[in-house]
DNA sequence: ATGAAAGCGCTAACAC
DNA sequence: GTGTTAGCGCTTTCAT
C-alpha cells in the first residue's frame, strides 16, 4: 500500500511537472512488479507469461513509455555511446569521417558524442577526460598533434581509445588505423618525377603534425632515389588549409619561379593551388601538374578534378569503430594497428603518361 | 563499520575489475561522508571546512577520481547533452552547422550527440525518440523533409525542439531559425534579370523540401514581376547535389539550349554547374552567369568563385543553441521563430553590373 | 512466472 | 561544518 501510494502521488506529480513515465508507473498500472516490466522491455523470452506480457505491452503503448537510457546505463554501468574527437568539424577532411563513424555506431545502436579539439593538445586532453566522465564505452580520436604525455597518462582512465590517422605513437592507443603517409608521398612524387618534371615543389601543413613529417620523408626519399636535389625553397609548410595552398601558389607565380609540378600534402591545399593557378591563367596540367592527398570530396569538385592519393576514409572510420568494439569486448587480435596504403588516383591535374 | 567494510571490499573489486573510483571511495579514504565529497566536487563555497576540503581535494587528485556524469544526471534528472539531427554529415552544407552547434554547446559545458537522418522522415522520427530516451535536454533539428504528423505527436515527449532551416511547420518546434528562401531566390533572380539575361534557368532539389518550394516561388515571383514567362523547361528539380548540377548543366549544353544565366538553389548544385560549364569550355560569367545559394565554404573554392546568396550559418547555429536553452529555462521571448534574409554576395560567376 | 530487495553513483533535503 | 537518509529509474539476483 505504501508503495502504491507513493506511485499514485508520483503519477500525479508527473502530470503537473510533465515528467516522463517510469517503469514504476507502468508496473503500478499493470499491477505487476518493475522486474516484470523490465523483462518485457528487454524482450526476455523467458520469465513472463503471455497474458502478462500483453498487458504490460499495452500499458507501455498507452502511456507512451520510453525507458530512461541514463538510468539503464547507471544500472548496467555501460552507456551506449562513443566519443569522436576531431580537430575541426568544418574542415572538409572530416565530414566523411564523422559520417562513417556515426553510421557504423548507429548500426550497433550506439550514439556518437562529437567534439572539436581545434588541434589544441590541451583542449583535446580536456575533451578526452570529459568523455571519460560521460562513461562512454570508448573514444575515437582523430588528431595530428597530441599531447603524448597526456595520452600515456590517459590509460589510467581505462577507456578504450582508437586512433584514426596517427601511425606514430602507436603505444598510446588500443588500436589505430591510418594511411601510410610516407608511401603515399613517395608514390605521388615518383609519378611526378617519372612524368619528366624538372621542378617539383612540395607544399604541406605544419611539420609538427606526424603525418606531415612522414609525407615529407616520403617526398625526400622519392627525390633522393631519383638523384634529385631538393633545395630548401622546394618545400613549403604552413597551415593545412586551402588558403595556404592558394598563397604559396600565388607566391610561386609572382616570384616567377620555375615550377613544373606541385605535390600538395592535402587536397585542401591542392585545391587552393589549383584555384590560384587557374585564376591567373596557368593551365593545369599542361603548364603545371598538381597532385593532392586524401581524396576528399572536394577533389572532384574543382576543375580540373584533382589527381590525388586516395585513402578509403569511410571504410577506415567503420573499421575504427569495429576495432573499438573489439577492444571493448577483448576480442581484438594482434593486428590492432592498421596502416593502409594510399592509391594514386589519376584525374585531371596530371598529364596522361 | 559495515559501511567501511563494504567500501574496502569494493576498493578491492575495483582494483581487479579496473572500475573507476566512486565518491564513496573518496569519502571512505577521507573518512568523511559522500555529501561532503559532493560539496567539494561541486565547488560549494559554503558547508565545508578548509581543512576538510583540502583533504578531499587531495584524495580526489590521488585517486584520480572523476565524477560519473551519468550518475549525476540520473540524480538531478538532467543530462548535459543536446542532440543534433542532420540529414547527412558528409554533405558539405552541414560541417559549419555541426561546428557551430558543437562549439556553442561546449561553451556551456554541454555535449553534442550527432545523428544522420538520411533525409528519411521515418529514421528522423526514430532518432528523435532515441534522443528522448537519452534524456537530452533538447534537440536541434535540421531537416527539409519531416514527418510533420510525427513532429506534432512528438510534443508529448516534452523535449524541447528547435529547428534550423525550416521556416514552415513552425508549430512543430519550440523555436526555429531559417533563411528566407523566398526572398533570397527573388533577389538572386532579380539580379540576373537586371543583368539583362534573356534566358534564365533555375535548378534546385526535390520540390517536397520546404526550402525548395519557397525558392521556387521566389524565382517565379521575380520572373513574373519582370513580365517574364517561365517555361516548364526552365526549371529543373532533382537531387540537392553537386552531381545534379553537373548533369543538368551538361544536358543544357548538349541540347544546345539558349541559356544565359543559371540560378541554383544551393552552392553544391552551382558548383556542379560551374564544373560542367568550364570543363566544356563555356566561360563563366562571360557566356553564362551563375548564382548559388547558402554560401557554403565550397563556394570560395571553385573557379570562378561563386556569386551566391549568403546566409550566416555559423551564427544561425549558435543562435539555435541560445534559443534552445531559452526554451529549456522558460526565458524565451515572443520572437521564437527567426527568419534571416540572405544577402547577395557578388563574386566571380556574375558579370560586373 | 513473478515479486522483493538490493544496488548502480550521485544529489539534495534535513538533521545534528 | 558534516553526516544521514532518501531517492533518481533502472537491472539483477534471489526467493517464492
Amino acid at each position: 500500500m505504501a508503495l502504491s501510494n507513493r506511485l499514485l502521488n508520483r503519477a500525479h506529480a508527473r502530470q503537473t511537472a510533465m515528467k516522463p513515465y517510469t517503469m514504476a508507473d507502468i508496473a503500478a498500472a499493470c499491477k505487476v512488479s518493475k522486474a516484470t516490466v523490465s523483462r518485457v522491455m528487454n524482450g526476455k523470452a523467458e520469465g513472463v507469461g503471455d497474458e502478462t506480457r500483453r498487458r504490460v505491452q499495452k500499458a507501455i503503448k498507452q502511456f507512451n513509455y520510453r525507458p530512461n537510457t541514463i538510468a539503464r546505463s547507471i544500472a548496467t554501468s555501460k552507456s551506449p555511446t562513443v566519443g569522436l574527437i576531431i580537430p575541426d568539424a568544418s574542415n572538409l577532411f572530416y565530414p566523411v569521417i564523422i559520417k562513417g563513424v556515426c553510421d557504423a555506431l548507429e548500426r550497433r545502436g550506439y550514439h556518437m558524442i562529437l567534439a572539436n579539439s581545434g588541434s589544441d593538445p590541451k583542449k583535446e586532453a580536456e575533451l578526452l577526460v570529459s568523455m571519460v566522465d560521460m562513461r562512454v564505452e570508448g573514444v575515437i580520436l582523430c588528431s595530428g598533434v597530441s599531447n603524448t604525455r597526456f595520452l600515456a597518462d590517459y590509460k589510467k582512465y581505462n577507456t578504450p581509445l582508437v586512433a584514426i590517422g596517427r601511425s606514430t605513437d602507436i603505444d598510446y592507443s588500443d588500436a589505430s588505423i591510418s594511411g601510410n603517409n610516407f608511401t603515399g608521398a613517395q608514390i605521388a612524387t615518383r609519378y611526378l618525377i617519372e612524368g619528366g618534371n624538372p621542378h617539383i615543389v612540395y607544399i604541406d601543413g605544419h611539420p609538427e603534425y606526424s603525418g606531415v613529417m612522414q609525407k615529407r620523408e616520403g617526398f625526400l626519399a622519392a627525390m633522393r632515389e631519383a638523384g634529385r636535389e631538393v633545395g630548401a625553397d622546394a618545400i613549403f609548410t604552413g597551415e593545412h588549409s586551402y588558403e595556404h595552398g592558394f598563397q604559396v601558389a600565388s607566391l610561386l607565380l609572382e616570384q616567377n619561379r620555375p615550377v613544373s609540378a606541385i605535390f600538395a600534402g592535402s587536397d585542401l591545399i591542392a585545391a587552393g593551388v589549383v584555384q590560384a593557378l587557374t585564376s591567373r591563367g596557368v593551365r593545369i596540367p599542361d603548364d603545371i601538374e598538381v597532385i593532392g592527398f586524401d581524396n576528399i570530396i572536394l577533389s572532384e569538385m574543382v576543375e580540373p578534378r584533382l589527381t590525388t592519393m586516395h585513402k578509403p576514409h569511410e571504410d577506415m572510420a567503420a573499421r575504427a569503430v569495429d576495432m573499438l568494439f573489439e577492444v571493448v569486448n577483448g576480442s581484438i587480435g594482434e593486428l590492432r594497428h592498421i596502416t593502409v596504403d594510399p592509391r594514386l588516383l589519376v584525374r585531371g591535374t596530371t598529364r596522361p603518361r
